[in-house]
DNA sequence: GACAGCTACTTCAGCGTTGTCAATGACGAG
DNA sequence: CTCGTCATTGACAACGCTGAAGTAGCTGTC
């Protein structure tokens, strides 16, 4: 019950090895009659290509690495589904590293432990330009989300106007005490695409961000640390009729401290996430979030991939995708 | 710039590059010191080992495949994560294959998509004998949770006592009229471990399950479905104290749908999930639940795996893992 | 002192595929 | 009718690694 191989199928077909292989890898060397005759036989002998043989002979293993720093946030496990459902779309085959340290995701965008990979979608938590070191890889990789680093093909959200439109949305229902749930940042301080989006917004209404309402949880973008920041901000004393968190999650610990705080959503306090993960959708309120509109970016990180694969030169590129608002009750109008 | 090969090293150590090889995979041929010197030589010359190299000489790719049916339920998700982690421990590399229905998922076992792996963990959803046609497959495969088929080394996890032991708990607790939320069955009504366990605690009562507190979503096990199915139990008047859903995620639907319908938790009635899914520590309020163990049932699997790698022969076997009660405010004492 | 039985290696062929380049045949031009 | 050209296809040698089957050199044995 061996396998078939390229042979075998040359062997019905009645031509060469390499024949075959020219037909299967779509080259336009063999005449219409001959492509036809060897794809009757691959279906015959039920040929399917071996990976390793492919690889060894320089041909490419098929296979995409993808990266992300974890899989317990639903963030990174609803993108690497999509992105592992895209590729296999197109007929790779995707090795799933998880690297959750910077010195691991480093090794994983050049390749120690995905070697074997033709290229790599990374979706960063640590990638920048200083951490790659300021060289590129030398195979495809393509950068899911975060910052350009002008190193890589990178995919961005709409995280600017994103934010900015979930700001307006809470400035257009009334709140205008508006408190900010970050993740850790190195400057103690919100930064980042999404914070300018809220600045922005909040300037257009002729207002400024409050320092005192501005909080972080620990060192990682997660419930916890959302839920940690809420208990401390609500401690402090201060007063806030809207609460925009960096994303879902951190929103999802945020809620939670407010309701152990006995502060209602919305009548109390307006309450919004950012990345339309599923759990958004089924908090109690259901949460007011952001999409960043996952198909389009999944859709472009493929792509362009893929066209590198396909032998594509250039400087590394960037796509920026859109974002629009998710109204739900989270937000609702105040009493 | 060339990537280092086994020659190369072997130049360095002054052996032959079989030598390297038997060193590398750890065979007791070669003598200390030479072994030595390889080690160093591999170091110097920054030597990894190709792996469609070692695949095609029949030397085992280091490839695992780990198979979900999705990564956006958070249980899957996290057993995906904790798979990925405790093989790389291991040095094996995960290849992630999402496979959502069930002629993927058999597919996927049999290896016509990851006929590159050495192995296989599936986190089924369908798998039973029937699907395997009765027969195993020819290379390792372990089943990671639902019933054993007697083909497939199996992990499973405590279900009966773990579904008891979060029975008892709301009967110990003063609730009486207890409801269930299951996932669509062929037979139309909740079966498994799980509902065994169920009947057995009632029973210790003197209790036995109203089917009129029995209830179902439509074809998945997932939040919505539970939104759906409390919903249906809440219109049709029904009166019960105490909810136990099949898992987390209807936990988290169903829970919805009671605030939805005004009714308070734990006050009016108890609700509870099972896996220990991230997200039942940050609903309002918080679920109780029953954790499977996911350490042991992890190791569990990685350690048959290996020793199926290893050659270890034998009859498929089953290994039982433990379960116990996590309890949260969501099934607090009523008033 | 010839030889079996070790230990410690090496040699060799081949895994399935592909790039390179050569070979074949058909066909039109001269 | 011969020759060059183009369109097809084939032969061959890798790619990096490992299993099987060697070959030395040494020890101990009768």
């Amino acid at each position: 019950m061996r396998r078939p191989t390229l042979e075998d199928v040359a062997a019905v077909a009645r031509v060469s090895p390499k024949t075959v292989s020219n037909v299967l890898r779509g080259r336009p060397l063999a005449s219409k009659a001959t492509q036809e005759r060897v794809w009757q036989a691959v279906a015959a002998v039920g040929y399917r290509v071996n990976r390793a043989g492919r690889a060894l002979a320089g041909g490419g293993s098929g296979r995409i690495a993808v990266v992300v720093p974890n899989l317990h946030q639903p963030y990174y496990a609803e993108n690497a589904e999509r992105l592992i459902l895209a590729l296999a779309d197109r007929g790779l085959t995707t090795t799933l590293r998880i690297a959750p340290d910077a010195a691991s995701e480093r090794e994983a965008v050049f390749g120690g432990t995905t070697a074997d990979a033709d290229g790599v979608i990374v979706c960063p938590h640590f990638v920048n330009a200083e951490l790659l070191g300021g060289k590129a890889p030398d195979r495809p990789v393509v950068q899911f989300g975060s910052l350009p680093t002008g190193l890589l093909d990178t995919v961005v959200m709409g995280e600017r106007e994103g934010f900015g439109a979930v700001t307006r949305h809470l400035l257009d229902t009334g709140r205008r005490r508006l408190a900010l749930v970050w993740n850790a940042t190195a400057s103690g301080r919100p930064d980042g695409r999404r914070f300018e989006g809220f600045v922005e917004a909040l300037a257009e209404h002729g207002l400024e961000p409050d320092p005192a309402l501005m909080v972080a949880g620990s060192d990682w973008d997660w419930r916890a640390p959302g839920f940690e920041a809420m208990t401390g901000l609500l401690a402090s004393g201060a007063e806030f009729d809207g609460v925009l968190c960096i994303n879902d999650s951190v929103a999802v610990g945020a809620l939670r401290a407010l309701r152990a705080g006995g502060v209602r959503v919305p009548d109390d306090v307006a309450l919004t996430g950012f990345d339309d993960t599923d759990e958004a959708e089924f908090t109690v309120p259901p949460l007011t979030t952001v999409s960043p509109e996952h198909e389009a970016m999944v859709d472009a990180a493929v792509r362009m991939l893929v066209e590198r694969l396909g032998g594509e030169a250039g400087p590394p590129r960037v796509h920026r995708t859109g974002a629009h608002l998710i109204p739900r009750a989270s937000s609702g109008v105040p009493r």
